[in-house]
DNA sequence: TGACGATCTTAACCTGAGTTAAGAATATAG
DNA sequence: CTATATTCTTAACTCAGGTTAAGATCGTCA
């Protein structure tokens, strides 16, 4: 399958864009190849594209003013959308870091175009409503876990839902996705030995 | 102003419904008052309304399986919208309890009737988006409060950008909201006395 | 007003995460 | 296949929040 085939079939899984809906946005597609530690969109940077992730792993992340520490908030990994939402919605400086973590390929697509897309048809309407819930699952679930689990249960929980998460990224990035400290990872994979 | 003026005025503000748009809607809403403890949606019941609070305040809770404990997700006032939002949108049972703590009055529009609306009407579309907007900002804001703040920061910000649940709100609310137990944030309190 | 229930604070002890720094294990490149 | 950098674990100590139970404070209403 090329790429473009990828896109299409993806977009029709997950929004029913169907063959006629997807030319419409055809001529609007662009191609970029990210390499290890470029960055999709930074800090104070509108996000104007929002991007389809042909193959690779994205990581979103906050810089803390005070310990000037990165916490990682979302990665993003392969037949997934990435994008810095908010900031793309509302045309405002974003607040977060997103950069590849592995070289990546990403099909993108401006948000004037997307916009015009909602105009001209209901598919593409559809989709605009999805991607908004899909967002909001994404923060109330990552909400969840810090409101009602500890650290041990986001770990396990980690594991369970997102191996592909787990498998490809660093301990220490995993460390800050779960919100502790390598060490304290370290201590909670060790208490899990026999367990 | 009547209630419904002020449903109107509140919907020009927050989306631009005109007159004739919000016409449209006039024989959808309905009332209804709360008392105190009375719930707006319960566990495991589907979301079908979205509320608009005249007057009151409502918490959105979730009951942790193993402890039994109350954790408070979020807190509703007048002038907003209340709705279990993923429950609504998704029609699927809640995972949540929300439940009036004051006594309320609500006008609520069925979700059938809205989807209606947005079919008829571009306005009532927008309407929608920004409603999902509004729930990513409210999740996504939880989300950051419990990433990159300590639980003495969340005080301080609830008290600042919230001083209306604040002082409408019993602290042992404010603790579970914050995400600590009672005995912790009266060390909280106290720790901040002279600073 | 005074008695009750609701709310808030305090104390004592426990536990898990933060911090720092050192060292072990693993990858990667030359 | 070794040298080097990266990643991961461990140790020792500190500290904030959890837990439990008691007591203080506040509100309310008979």
């Amino acid at each position: 399958m090329t790429e473009t085939q990828i896109l299409n079939y993806a977009l029709n899984q997950f929004a029913g864009i169907d063959a006629d809906a997807f030319e419409l946005s055809s001529s609007y597609w662009q191609r970029k190849t990210y390499g290890k530690g470029e960055f999709y969109n930074e800090y104070k940077n509108v996000c104007k594209y929002l991007g389809f992730i042909i193959d690779g792993v994205f990581r979103t992340y906050y810089i803390d003013d005070v310990s000037a520490e990165e916490k990682n908030v979302f990665f993003f990994s392969k037949n997934q959308v990435v994008v810095a939402y908010k900031s793309f919605v509302t045309q405002t400086p974003c607040s977060y870091y997103t950069e590849s973590m592995t070289e990546s390929t990403v099909l993108y697509i401006h948000v004037n175009h997307l916009n015009e897309l909602y105009a001209k048809s209901h598919h593409w309407e559809r989709f605009g409503r999805l991607v908004a819930e899909t967002a909001f699952n994404l923060a109330m679930n990552r909400a969840e876990e810090f409101m009602f689990r500890t650290p041990e249960q986001r770990y396990l929980e980690l594991i369970q839902n997102h191996p592909d998460i787990f498998n490809n990224v660093p301990l220490y990035h995993i460390a800050s996705y779960l919100g502790i400290q390598a060490p304290s990872l370290s201590r909670i994979r060790k208490r899990m030995v026999g367990k």
